[in-house]
DNA sequence: AATTCGCTTCTACACAGGGTAGAATCGTCG
DNA sequence: CGACGATTCTACCCTGTGTAGAAGCGAATT
């Protein structure tokens, strides 16, 4: 679904459809799939003459960051949840977040 | 289903159903959930007589950081993913996490 | 104006996953 | 051996997701 995200800025729905040719999807499939994001919140919609602009309504990296959020909430001890995450992630990103978070 | 995690250490499911008696829920339930969670490598059961012994794989504190890296994974750049997850979270938990970094 | 064509909406079907539980089985204790 | 508890198998419902057909609606073309 989500490979979506992978072309940048605002796209009609014909447009999605023709970058997805690999898979042969009928317009229709397409239309309802925008629309099930939409009514997620995940893209949002302008009219434009007859078609409709889809746009993300947060880029990729904001969603995933927002699904990490998400998780993190599902524990009581956040500060445990964080420790153990960042003893978990390659060494090079932690040194990363380090200069980071100065 | 992740209230079984509120109740730490090794359960039987008879345990694990009085823990839940709020809920009323029929023996075989509990049963189906543990089996399920097994299938998903959640928890691991040992024999112990006539029962089975239930218990974590990890901690929940160590399977909601796990659901954190899932979540980065969905994402190629992971940096900026990182770096927006921080600028995300309450300043109090970046700062005990600059320390904790060093 | 009527036809047509594209975009949209509505409706639908299949399949997976998760919550729930009944029926049957199996093994242990008495 | 019999009873009872634990387990397994099977099943039902509901939701989410991938897929798409049928129909509606407005605009361009004939």
């Amino acid at each position: 679904m989500d490979v979506l995200w992978a072309a940048e800025g605002a796209l009609t729905a014909r447009e999605v459809q023709d970058a997805l040719a690999t898979r042969e999807l009928a317009t229709t499939t397409v239309l309802t799939v925008l629309g099930r994001l939409e009514r997620k919140n995940l893209v949002s919609r302008t009219r434009d003459g007859r078609a409709h602009h889809y746009r993300p309504v947060a880029s990729r990296e904001d969603h995933v960051a927002e699904l990490m959020r998400d998780a993190l909430n599902g524990a009581p001890d956040r500060g445990a949840v964080l420790a153990r995450f960042f003893g978990s992630i390659p060494p090079d990103e932690r040194d990363a977040l380090r200069d980071l978070l100065g």
